[in-house]
DNA sequence: ATTTTAACTACGGAAATCCGTAAGGACATT
DNA sequence: AATGTCCTTACGGATTTCCGTAGTTAAAAT
């Protein structure tokens, strides 16, 4: 079973579930932090005595207080660690139930676990820490079918960037410029018209203000 | 202090952690609910037995499942018991932290008190109890601010219903053909752009994409 | 009753977008 | 080398939205 586990949850009635959980499996060495930063800084600490965690349990969202945060969010966190610490094993525990987000964090980052909170969270949550251990990739219930969606909705960084310029005001030609500065290679207004299109038949938006609204629904932006 | 209290929430541990926080206030009487309709149900039955709850702590998101709900979301419970149950006492316990939204329930349903989930979560829903119990109004310091905005108060109901349809995909024209039809008064195009340029301006939105994203950011829409 | 004010509506040109067509280039297959 | 495919780009007309001006109506104020 793990030897050494941290968990980073901003809530600490959660963080306190979440303990009780990690006791009844027989966790010995488990500690919990409230914010990323802590969190990767124990986990780069540990490294360095040769004592290394084998396995983060993290929440996606953080509220931001006064504290200033190299790492805002759960997903900050897990982008460096499975760049920095590709052997330690991550579960998300989230409310989170969105599929494209479970789906970009299990191919991007690797990430050997996801879990939804919600009723049977903790029980789900348990499972997942035995599972994962043999390093099998655990989903909750509702989250499996981000995985083998057949649909397998190619939506790449380009479609992404092109929904969030738009949804931060930008307009098509803004893009296309900024694009061009930037030498991305699909840069010309018709690229990102057809680009567009293609997405509004994916999604069945009507118009560009529909398919933003969509991708914002899905958690695609 | 209160007699007889009930907490909605679906996440165990959260309830866990209300649980003990009302323990340590010195509540004896306190149910605790997974589901809406399980509290609706509970409520109306202290009613009947002539030992009303005299305090309700609510989530506002329930996470749907195959149990059928009459009321899915904490604000639907809200709502039927701001109407129903006059005298009870309601505090929401929630995550979501966006103005309009907390504005909205303090306004439209009475609520007694607001408190936003987080790492001073529970100290501040003891407080919530604490002062709500003579019926002063209680808000979380992040949406104190919620009441006393301005701004906010040149939102109507026209405003979110344009937002609305526009970000479900239809084009100006037809909402104003949909509002002539209905009778509604201003239906014009020219109205509706007229509208639109106002929110704009006042959200600084660049565009309607953007106008729409940012309604859909602040919960609003 | 008259004036003032505010809101709704109409209109037209400018700008952005939508949508179809087609030319050019990169790349793999044969 | 020739062919076909995919992607990028360009262009032009149709539609929608943007934005300023101005006319009309309705209610409020005096």
């Amino acid at each position: 079973m793990y030897k050494k586990v941290i968990i980073a949850d901003d809530l600490g009635s959660i963080n306190l579930g979440v303990l009780t959980i990690a006791n009844s499996l027989g966790l010995k060495n488990v500690e919990r932090v409230e914010y990323c930063d802590d969190a990767y800084l124990k986990i780069k600490k540990g490294l360095l005595d040769k004592e290394p965690f084998d396995l983060l349990i993290t929440d996606l969202s953080f509220k931001s207080d006064h504290r200033e945060q190299k790492y805002p969010s759960g997903e900050d966190l897990i982008r460096i660690l499975s760049n920095e610490c590709p052997d330690l094993n991550i579960i998300v525990y989230s409310i989170e139930d969105r599929l494209q987000r479970v789906r970009r964090l299990v191919e991007s980052y690797n990430i050997i676990g996801y879990v939804c909170k919600g009723r049977k969270g903790l029980d789900e949550l348990a499972q997942a820490i035995r599972e994962t251990y043999n390093s099998n990739l655990y989903l909750s219930e509702q989250v499996k079918q981000a995985l083998n969606q057949k649909t397998a909705l190619e939506i790449d960084d380009f479609d992404v960037l092109l929904l969030k310029d738009l949804s931060k005001g930008k307009s098509q030609e803004d893009i296309s410029l900024k694009l061009k500065r930037k030498k991305i290679s699909p840069s010309s207004l018709s690229s990102i018209e057809k680009r567009l299109n293609k997405l509004k038949i994916q999604f069945q938006a009507n118009n560009t203000i529909h398919l933003v609204s969509i991708a914002k629904d899905l958690g695609l932006i």
